[in-house]
Parts: C-alpha cells; structure tokens; sequence
DNA sequence: GGTAGACCTGGACGC
DNA sequence: GCGTCCAGGTCTACC
C-alpha cells in the first residue's frame, strides 16, 4: 500500500527547475533517477519513522508517492515537500525586474528562483560547510559516510538512510565523526553545531521563519563555527534572502570572463557587478546565463 | 581592514 | 602503486 499526495505549487512552476537548482540532488539521501525524472529522498519523521519519498511533476505542482502514512504523518510529509521545493514562493517581483535582462531571460522562462532545501536547516548548514574548502567529489562522499555512519536505515533497506539527526552526532563525539567520516577538519564544527542544536542551545530551525532582517540574518549564521561568509550567503540563498552572493572561486571565474576579459577579479567586483540587482543579487547571480557567455567566448577564439 | 598560514581531502600528475 | 603537488573556504594571529 502506498500514500500519494498531490501538492499544489505558486505558479509558475518547475519541477526540474528547482531539482538542477544546485547540487544538492546530488547529496545524500536525495538521488535522482533520471529515466522516471524523480527525486527520491529518505526523511525520518519527528517520531522516527523512516520512509522514502518519491517526487516527480504534475500539472500544478508535484506527486509525492511514498508508504501508507496516516493523517498527521501526511500533514508532516506536505509540510516538509512544500519547504523543500518553496512551493509557496512568489517570484513575480524578480521576474519583473528581470524582464530587460537578456542573461536572465532563461531564468525567467524555466520559472528559476526556487532553490532546492533539505527538510532541516541543520542538514543543509552541514551540507554547506562541506561544501567548503574542497572539490565536489570530495563534498558527495563525505555526506555520503555521515549518513552511512549516523543515519538511520529504511526498514527492510539497509543501504538506504536518512540525513543523521544532530543528537545521533551529538553523542559521538569529534574524534569518532572525524574517524568514520573522513570530513578532517570540518568535524569539530559539525560536532558543535549538532550539540548546540540536539540540546537546544541553538535554535537553529526557528531561522528558517525568523523576521530579522537579512543582514541580522547573515550575523547570526556567521556565529556557526564553520561558516563564513560563502556559507552564509548559500545559505541566505536557501532561506530565500537574495541580498548577498556566495563568492567561491567559481564566481570569481565567471566574473572574470564574463567582465573583465579572464583578468583576475575580487569579491569586491563580483559585488560591484551584481550591485544594481539589490534585494535580488544572489537570484540575479545564481540563474545568470553564464553559459552563453562561456559559447561566446569559445567561438571568438575559433 | 587586510594578509598570511594552517587546516584536510581527493584528484592530477610524474615516476 | 606510491609520493608530491595543488585547489578549495574558514579561522586565527598578526600588522
């Protein structure tokens, strides 16, 4: 027996828009197959229950099929799909401010603007920090091995886990996570903020709904061991506050060809580049059409 | 406020 | 197969 359940989305909207929104349907326990174009995930509900959930389009928003649930696990299932997926955003304001934008116009036609969550804040503060100061392939397996080492199983498929809950690291310790994970240094700040959060010291989740501006927003992410200001500002990103850019070495790349002929570029001119987009600067950054640039710049050197 | 160096993993490369 | 080098953000100490 299966549980489906339909969720209605703000139009416009696009399911694999927000899927290949960045590369967190990359991470575990997310995996996208893409034969059937769905994203499976493993949640674990608040009473420990472990079930897999299986996304895929429809007409007016998306189908989670999953196992038989009752009445409140249902509740709990839409109100974690709807946070993933942002299905109640409006993007209508940056639409329209995007309108004159050729390098936005992609954006605005593949309803871009929703940026794919984790059900928690704590795993995509985790998930962030491992994103830092490494390659991609070195970010996938060590999420990889905290879900394996700390997650809990899906009855009857052992190989599949849910993202661990802070407590199940909490009472680890940093020694052992840095041990069975190989996150190296990150693990003394994944230990702290999986203590400070399993034993209430951090009210973590209460950000994902807080009214402090994005500025008070970005101070208090930026107390996290662990983030700076990279960190911050994805993670402003998925909290739905746009005011900021996540500047890695990548951004500063695309700058650089994109403005200032391959030369070497600062934070401060990526910032300078995106200054006139305001409270839609990180939009305007993260669905900018780089790629039509990059083709440019291949046929100018043939 | 700006800069240098340490932190750790994994991929690329040379032998 | 092994060793070396390098890329990648954050933090801390120092100027």
């Amino acid at each position: 027996m299966t549980t489906i359940l339909h969720l209605r989305a703000h139009p416009p909207f696009n399911f694999m828009s927000v899927v290949n929104s960045h590369g967190w349907n990359q991470l575990a326990p997310f995996t996208f197959d893409e034969a059937t174009q769905t994203l499976s995930y493993v949640l674990s509900l608040k009473r420990g229950r472990v079930i897999e959930l299986r996304m895929k389009e429809s007409p007016e928003g998306l189908t989670v099929e999953t196992e038989k649930l009752n009445n409140n696990e249902q509740y709990e299932v839409a109100e974690t799909v709807s946070w993933m997926f942002g299905l109640e955003s409006d993007f209508s304001a940056f639409y329209a401010a995007a309108r004159k934008e050729p390098k936005l116009a992609q954006a605005i036609k593949l309803a871009r603007g929703r940026i794919l969550r984790s059900p928690t804040l704590f795993e995509d503060v985790v998930k962030t920090i491992l994103t830092t100061n490494t390659s991609w392939a070195a970010t996938k397996n060590m999420n990889l091995n905290l879900v394996r080492e700390f997650g809990l199983p899906l009855p009857g498929v052992s190989e599949k886990r849910a993202f661990p809950k802070p407590i199940a690291i909490a009472v680890s310790s940093s020694t052992i996570l840095k041990e069975k994970t190989h996150v190296g240094y990150r693990a003394q700040a994944i230990y702290d903020l999986a203590v400070q959060t399993a034993f209430g010291a951090l009210e973590l989740e209460s950000l994902k709904t807080s009214a402090l501006s994005t500025h008070d927003l970005r101070e208090e992410l930026l107390k996290i061991n662990g983030v700076g200001p990279y960190a911050a500002a994805n993670l402003l990103l998925i909290l739905g506050r746009f005011d900021y850019i996540p500047i890695d070495s990548w951004a500063l790349k695309l700058v650089s060809h994109e403005w200032h002929r391959g030369q070497p570029v600062t934070a401060k001119e990526v910032e300078a580049a995106f200054e006139k987009w305001n409270e839609f600067k990180g939009l305007a950054f993260w669905f900018w059409d780089w790629e039509s640039t990059e083709q440019e710049n291949k046929a100018d050197a043939e």
